[in-house]
DNA sequence: AAAGTCCTTGCATATTTATACAGATTAATG
DNA sequence: CATTAATCTGTATAAATATGCAAGGACTTT
């Protein structure tokens, strides 16, 4: 149960922008999940989960999603452009450093991703459609920003 | 006041191990700075200041230490090596990315950076003195790695 | 200077989070 | 199966943190 209870915890915390463990109970107890405060106490620390202070009050955060955070700041230096034509995506980066995206991208394991090739600064992205090119190249500008788009949890109060 | 209370903070989390606001009362009272917990909690709001889950107790940590530490992972991964002779230090990095990194060198307006020059992978480091090369080294190499020597409050419980 | 406004802070307390303890459950061992 | 050990959880409560309110100061306006 408590793993499951974990994983649950992650998915909520990546989606909705959790303020209290008291609101994290009520959405946990929405998805099937009945525990008490002091259980989620623990479960954070499990998880080593962090607290923010944001201008709009405290959020708690994933410790990986500082990583993954960290990840986009990186890919954001590293990408120079993204081009595409009818049947391929192109994207430029700096020298030296196309293989290295271009394992990120693999990394990914994306389902619009047919593969990649890489150069030493450029690299082709074979998505599974050429219908899905502007969805695909979405995708890897999301690599780029730290944009994410939070549920809010003011609805609960 | 608070403006000066606001750095000491800042000087404290990045040198100190604090695990709650009573800690951190007691390191500013040291400091000077006679301050109630009610007063921290609103700087630590002011100031964005996270408070993360470690194995051994929580730990408050500022915002812009994970930015500090996103730019050491970044430059670990650009920066090559690192060698000396006698009279100057010489940085080799990826393709390209020796003038984005002398660029981050001369922003630290470190005492022992005389000056650095760069051409496409290779920067030339020039110390205060040659007698300061092998700290010079150690400033550089600590760019790369996020090792840090917190002190830890245990004392002062 | 008096009055008004804005900002900061302490006090007291509300709110939130962590934990000691005990009971329940499961796993491991003889 | 009985027994011991280990893990998990809720209850109650301790500990930690946030905040409403009022006081005091700095600064401006009249």
């Amino acid at each position: 149960m408590k793993q499951a209870r974990h994983m649950a915890i992650k998915e909520v915390l990546t989606r909705v922008n959790v303020g209290s463990q008291e609101d994290l109970l009520k959405l946990l107890k929405k998805a099937g999940f009945d525990v008490t405060q002091a259980t989620l106490s623990r479960d954070l620390k499990d998880l080593g989960v962090g607290r923010v202070n944001t201008a709009d009050g405290v959020r708690y955060v994933l410790q990986t999603e500082a990583e993954e955070q960290k990840l986009r700041a990186f890919l954001g230096y590293e990408i120079e452009g993204i081009d595409s034509n009818e049947s391929v995506i192109v994207v430029k980066t700096l020298p030296g450093r196309a293989q290295g995206v271009a394992g990120i991208i693999d990394g990914l394991h994306h389902p619009l991703v047919l593969g990649t090739i890489a150069g030493d600064n450029t690299i082709f992205v074979t998505p599974k459609s050429v219908k899905k090119i502007p969805d695909l190249i979405k995708v890897i500008r999301s690599l780029m920003s730290e944009q994410r788009n939070p549920i809010h949890t003011s609805s609960l109060h």
